[in-house]
DNA sequence: TTTGTTTATGATCATATGGTCAATAAAAAA
DNA sequence: TTTTTTATTGACCATATGATCATAAACAAA
């Protein structure tokens, strides 16, 4: 495994290490949204809404469409959700034992 | 999905969005290793590979085991490694169809 | 044209992060 | 005991990041 590859690797992580960014991605399963329903689901600003869709977008997880005054974000990379799925899975699991542990083994 | 999931999520992800975490976590796919070790492997300091160890450790991601002077770090959560297939798989993907659209669709 | 609406960007700030050096454990060996 | 080896921790610094405010851009409507 590269260097670069690692970085690759490491940004694409990075783009998901972020609760609003996460919401974002979540609030995309449905379908497109324009930026200002975005932020009202998200409970954030338009710039701040505005900054992470960028972010998002940068990494080649989302794309963009403008049409008139509004811009629609979809989702570009749909293996994301199974991404999500498996992190909630590890994490499931992993409170399963520590619940075990406490209770004696 | 709760703002505590989805902020345990984020973390998850974040552990895993730093490349010298990564090349840690690839060195010890083979089995356990001692500091000293995995810091010749990376190829940074003592004390540089004790903290990101130690990230790793207290996100659930790795275990550490102490023996004599020397404490060994394992892999803790394997199901890490297809979420890094799953990564790498989407990237080539991504690259793919970037160089498709630049030869032309 | 002017006005209003939606989105993006520049400047700034506070905090988080990764890295380093020095010092401190902790345990084995001399 | 003292010395050596291995690993961790505290203090610090430079940079990165997320958030905010004010402004600008893009476009539609009046």
């Amino acid at each position: 495994m590269s260097g670069e590859a690692l970085e690759m690797i490491a940004a694409r992580f990075k783009a998901l290490s972020e609760p609003t960014r996460l919401k974002l991605i979540i609030a995309l399963e449905a379908g497109e949204k324009n930026v200002t329903e975005l932020m009202e689901l998200v409970g954030t600003t338009q710039t701040n809404t505005s900054r992470h869709l960028q972010n998002l977008t940068d990494s080649g997880i989302l794309a963009r469409r403008k049409e008139g005054l509004n811009v629609f974000y979809f989702i570009a990379d749909k293996s994301i959700f199974e991404l999500c799925d498996h992190v909630c899975g590890s994490l499931e699991r992993r409170f399963q034992s520590q619940q075990n542990a406490f209770r004696g083994e």
